[in-house]
DNA sequence: GTCTATAGAAGGATAGAC
DNA sequence: GTCTATCCTTCTATAGAC
């Protein structure tokens, strides 16, 4: 692959990227992509075949970063009140930094839930809850926090972290009305969100 | 307007409200959701003239329904844990039976802020607030809940039971891996969420 | 590797008969 | 009010020149 190639595939990737950020899979065009990229719409299917692969190239992309970025987290040497003020603290400005990454995954997966379970697959998901029970033996005892409760208790702290970005045209909407701003709310989150997780799990 | 026309434009309006829930307004077909009222492509037009127009329908429709059936939470004379206990049992419930409600009204605010402000604008949420004010006076203070966070808590309680059925494909992908049942874990959530919450709140 | 031109299909919308 | 036929546009994808 010359550097050329490697540029050219490059643009069109970002352009593409962003495009189906914005507008998710049925709302992106190709002719948009190409012209973001700055090249012509046949490049396209000349790098990519078509626009599924296209997608599924930069959907990958997006969810191989997702995972590489949070997955450290459990290795961590941190209590479970660490881990978890380390964890909202991170994921909440990463989506800040993303705005659009929460609601376009949250759409695709529904819409597509093939895609899903080819990353799915991958995963451990027994190895990675006894890893949290072995980790944090004492908390889970102490905070009465079983097994079974740990996927009520992922979803809840993810929740927190994920919602307001998903509903954000809703939330800044109403804080427009009410001179509120929504990156404030935001900001305030961080800590909020952190505070609530553990406030409602050592008050079991 | 005729018995017969009634029926035929209830009949669009059911098939469009299913295909869009599925695909989204990007997604859906014309011809689909004509097939699926079993008439003509050309009587959507007649009855709606345009997808545009027909999409706005629904969507207004689906809104309506979710601000008038949570609405009267506020009405209520409940103590502030009851009043949270008792929103996040219906409200999960509600979702319970309309699984694709949270996933496509999430995606659409997001794609066409336009068609939120158009609702926003009619609701006065600072009345709303005072009235959450005066009414919990006393556990607002005894919890400190300040104006400012209100926000805060309200799209707290809110990303709990919604964001579970946003990232519904994924979860129960996750979970059939791992001999859980997404159905279980929605029943335990009515409980989960609420104790979570009314503990953060407790424990300030 | 990159472009122009165009195929081929599908989608939204309308005209006009009944 | 409902249908058939069709227009016009748009979109993905490919052929072929350079």
């Amino acid at each position: 692959m010359t550097e050329k190639d490697k540029q050219t595939e490059e643009k069109i990737f970002e352009a593409a990227t962003t495009i189906f950020l914005e507008k998710g899979m049925d709302g992106a065009r190709m002719q948009e992509i190409a012209d973001r990229a700055g090249i012509n719409k046949s490049l396209l299917h000349y790098y990519y075949r078509s626009k599924d692969r296209l997608f599924n190239a930069v959907f990958e992309a997006i969810v191989r970063l997702l995972f590489q970025k949070f997955a450290p987290v459990l290795d961590e040497k941190l209590t479970l009140e660490e881990k978890t003020r380390f964890f909202l603290r991170e994921h909440i400005s990463f989506l800040q930094q993303n705005p659009r990454l929460a609601s376009f995954v949250l759409n695709e997966i529904n819409r597509n839930p093939a895609i899903v379970k080819k990353f799915i697959e991958k995963l451990d998901f027994n190895t990675l809850w006894d890893t949290l029970e072995t980790q944090h033996q004492d908390e889970f005892l102490k905070y009465n926090i079983t097994r079974e409760s740990i996927p009520q208790l992922i979803t809840s702290i993810l929740a927190l972290s994920v919602f307001p970005f998903a509903a954000r045209a809703l939330i800044a909407s109403i804080f427009e009305t009410n001179e509120f701003s929504f990156d404030d709310y935001i900001e305030q989150r961080k800590e909020y969100a952190a505070d609530f997780v553990v406030n409602a799990i050592k008050n079991k």
